[in-house]
DNA sequence: TTCGTCCTGGTA
DNA sequence: TACCAGGACGAA
């Protein structure tokens, strides 16, 4: 669920809110979503050290602690990182509750239960972020990367911009809507390619994250930023989830593909 | 590279 | 009742 867009909405929001907090208490609900880590264990490594910073990188949600630690979270499909008061209404499906002085709390809620939070000492964070491409947005991401890691692939274009370890934040929401944004058919084999092609997708990665994170985020059910609050980009989306509705740009109906195991959604007359 | 799996709930 | 869901990993 939350994407880039998402996942950057979450921690600018959360940022100013939770930097020099200290973490006075933990609760674990479901302990799955701490990899099995004992409550006890969790608890007695967390409590007393103070949040020193908060990033963002790909989709993974890094907060550093001021003894040596660092919290990694992944939302995956339906978590959420709420701050709430400690005294609010529960949030439903609450797997893992971080208590702050001052009478907050951070809530990890998790309908379907595949987010994870892992507490790693310093440095080893590197070890998992190593695996991941350049950000879309950094000046790292060139239309050179993208072409050089991908130029010789066989497979479909879509399942290539999911990969991680290509690019880092891109779902299949954003995905989908920057392969219209750029024309592409979304089974294209990336070896098809052409330099002109490679620019657009370029550009149209970029783009529509940029649009994500103006909207705050596409919220359909799940998804809500650190204060609860649903995103606004869903209004926006040209393709995604809009099967049999009008191409934005010709009037002919969007269509849906299973590729890769995702569904996929697009124009196939502006989409070649 | 593709498929199943981890889970629960909403919708057709 | 069947199918669908924003992610990622490991096995075949």
């Amino acid at each position: 669920m939350p994407e880039l867009p998402e996942v950057e909405t979450i921690v600018a929001g959360l940022r100013p809110l939770v930097g020099g907090r200290c973490i006075s208490d933990t609760e674990i609900h479901w302990s799955g979503s701490v990899g099995g880590m004992d409550p006890a264990v969790f608890r007695d490594r967390l409590v007393g050290q103070c949040i020193a910073r908060m990033t963002r990188r790909g989709k993974f949600i890094l907060l550093y602690l001021d003894g040596g630690d660092v919290l990694l979270v992944h939302l995956r499909m339906t978590g959420r990182l709420l701050l709430r008061p400690r005294e609010a209404e529960a949030d439903p499906y609450t797997r893992v509750i971080i208590g702050l002085e001052g009478n907050e709390e951070l809530r990890l809620a998790d309908l379907r239960k595949f987010a994870r939070l892992v507490v790693v000492s310093q440095g080893e964070e590197e070890a998992v972020l190593a695996k991941l491409g350049p950000e879309p947005l950094s000046e790292d991401f060139t239309v050179e990367h993208l072409a050089n890691s991908l130029g010789k692939r066989k497979a479909p274009i879509k399942t290539l911009l999911l990969d991680q370890t290509v690019l880092a934040g891109l779902g299949n929401i954003y995905a989908d809507e920057a392969l219209y944004l750029a024309g592409l058919h979304p089974l294209r084999r990336a070896d098809s390619l052409s330099v002109e092609e490679w620019q657009r997708l370029h550009e149209a990665i970029r783009r529509t994250l940029e649009e994500g994170i103006r909207n705050r985020g596409t919220t359909f059910s799940q998804y809500r930023d650190g204060e609860g609050r649903p995103g606004g980009h869903q209004h926006c989306l040209n393709v995604y989830r809009r099967t049999g509705e009008a191409c934005p740009r010709c009037g002919g109906p969007i269509e849906r593909l299973v590729i890769g195991g995702r569904s996929s959604h697009f124009c196939p007359r502006c989409q070649v």
